[in-house]
DNA sequence: ATGGTAGTTTAACTA
């Protein structure tokens, strides 16, 4: 059971690119962000012709993620239990093909300091506290997306230009340990304990021809999920395509 | 120290 997730930086302008990917790859579950799309303008048919359910928490202009599934699509939940007065979709899980999937798009939080910094800490609070909910459901459960979190050095292509970056900042580590020590497994480290295995390459400055890439993008497994793991990998190539996203996917295969 | 790019939206924001 193939589940990916990718940052589309908006489903409108990628349309063409994710359903050339979605019909090469073949993935089972798909976790969007930044779909930038309200619910009720979200490219629902073209997706559906590929045999996918899909679930959306959208809103206009910024943010917004979507789920899609081979599978019946059950117990939806939009947005962060708990954070009830976060008004940016950023948030979504389901329970289907026998996995839990979060499906989430963690704040950027630059610059630093300041109220956005302030609100990615908040809601890493929040995302550890709900998942420590979903993992005494003792079940294969799936966190993946976009963390905007650098965990190490090494996910860097040159850690000393992000020092003053909410991605490496040691109050955002912090937060992602703590989320770690609960019991999750990093699907990719565990098949490939380094290296740089990058998932984001910047728009500007020639990122992408230099490889300056950054691993921000992940999928953290429950130990249940984990005991299945199979394979993960980045299609890395399709940073090189026509109107590419500034992120690519990646994919874990579950024995499931 | 600034600007470089992309998307949404049409001046300014987010990343």
């Amino acid at each position: 059971m193939k589940i990916a997730t990718f940052n589309v930086n908006s489903i409108k302008a990628r349309l063409p690119r994710v359903l050339e990917w979605l019909k090469e790859r073949n993935p089972d579950v798909v976790c969007l962000q930044e779909i930038k799309s309200l619910d009720e303008n979200f490219p629902r048919m073209e997706i559906e012709d590929l045999g996918y359910n899909i679930e959306t928490h959208g809103q206009k202009t910024y943010n917004g993620v979507a789920l899609l599934s081979k599978f019946p699509i059950e117990d939806v939940q939009r947005g962060l239990p708990e954070n009830t007065e976060d008004d940016q979709a950023r948030y979504i899980e389901a329970f289907t093909g026998g996995v839990r999937i979060g499906c989430l798009y963690l704040p950027n939080g630059n610059p630093i300091p300041g109220e956005k910094f302030d609100y990615k800490l908040r809601w890493m609070d929040h995302l550890v506290s709900h998942a420590k909910t979903l993992l005494a459901y003792e079940e294969p459960l799936v966190l993946c997306g976009d963390y905007n979190v650098i965990p190490k050095d090494e996910d860097v292509f040159d850690p000393a230009r992000f020092e003053g970056d909410a991605l490496t900042q040691p109050a955002t580590r912090a937060r992602y340990r703590e989320l770690m020590y609960l019991g999750f497994t990093d699907a990719l480290r565990v098949l490939r304990p380094s290296g740089a295995d990058y998932t984001f390459w910047d728009y500007q400055r020639g990122a992408w021809q230099k490889d300056n890439g950054l691993r921000i993008d992940h999928h953290l497994l429950s130990p249940q999920a984990a005991d299945i793991l199979k394979d993960c990998q980045i299609d890395k190539m399709v940073r090189g395509g026509e109107r590419a996203s500034d992120h690519v996917p990646i994919w874990i295969d579950l024995d499931i």
